[in-house]
DNA sequence: CGCCAGGTATGAT
DNA sequence: ATCATACATGGC
């Protein structure tokens, strides 16, 4: 069986603070990576339209997929971003530091907007297993094929002429009518996606939550895990706890402008460790 | 059976 | 404005 599913090469050096592909694409925000069956460390999926394989070696990025985007890549893995940097100012936080020992390489993904929605949208009052199944299912029923069993992300276009009895078989609950009412109010351009990219944080998050079963905390997800703005701090249940206890006047001002790079350290340490938001 | 899972929408104070 | 409750589904 050949090693390379997507022989064309792509290779990125070492970026700035390193990347732990597991702890980066494991981690609760994406959902189309899985690790590769025979090959430790690699990792496939597919982000938007762009299947890929995925590994390290000696610290250096290396992607299998059939076109060689580099710039596309790039921006995903958020590789001109110096992390090294912003672990310098976590590393005078004892709380940050030792979160930052737990997961070093984490980085925050610049995914597709209308997939980071309709992800998000599924991923309330829903678990991580489940969120994943449910993704799956509705890009092989409704995603362009991509070859070797894999699919892109179904278009809010091609979402909007869905029935509700579509995606049924997606067993997506209730929310299968937010992901339908959202892809009309995206296809008919009533809310902009792009456009909101421009647009100031806070006026993002309003524009966001226009969309149905877009609340304040999906909407922050969208914002952080799809447009790059890691001042944004999701808050569900679990970091909830963990701001009270040990931040109960919020980051340390060096922290804020990278808060939700910090907030996705946490999750990953309290996934792997639930005492960190519990005890006294 | 009841509880929980990266919440949100809705209707009542 | 804040607060309680229902909401589909599946695993434990």
């Amino acid at each position: 069986m050949p090693l390379l599913l997507h022989p064309p090469l792509l290779r990125f050096a070492q970026p700035p603070g390193g990347l732990d592909l597991a702890a980066t694409l494991d981690c609760g925000q994406a959902f189309r990576w899985r690790p590769h069956p025979d090959i430790p460390g690699c990792w496939q999926g597919v982000a938007g339209r762009h299947p890929a394989t995925l590994r390290m070696e000696e610290g250096d990025v290396v992607l299998e997929t059939p076109r060689p985007e580099e710039a596309f890549w790039r921006r995903y893995l958020d590789l001109d971003r110096d992390y090294a940097a912003i672990h310098e100012i976590f590393r005078g936080d004892p709380v940050l530091a030792q979160a930052l020992d737990c997961c070093p390489g984490i980085r925050v993904l610049r995914q597709d907007p209308w997939e980071t929605v309709c992800t998000f949208i599924i991923s309330a009052n829903n678990n991580i297993p489940r969120i994943r199944g449910i993704v799956e299912r509705l890009c092989e029923g409704w995603g362009e094929p991509l070859g070797e069993g894999l699919y892109g992300f179904p278009s809010p276009q091609v979402m909007a002429r869905l029935t509700d009895q579509d995606l049924a078989p997606l067993r997506a609950g209730y929310r299968t009518g937010y992901l339908l009412a959202s892809a009309r109010l995206v296809a008919s351009g009533e809310v902009d996606l792009d456009a909101i990219g421009e647009l100031p944080t806070q006026s993002a998050l309003k524009e966001l939550c226009r969309l149905r079963g877009v609340g304040v905390k999906v909407a922050s997800c969208i914002l952080l895990f799809a447009y790059g703005r890691v001042e944004c701090v999701p808050v569900d249940v679990w970091i909830r706890r963990v701001m009270e206890r040990l931040y109960p006047a919020g980051w340390p001002p060096a922290v804020v402008p990278y808060g939700g790079i910090a907030q996705q350290m946490l999750f990953h340490q309290i996934r792997q460790n639930p005492r960190l938001g519990l005890e006294p």
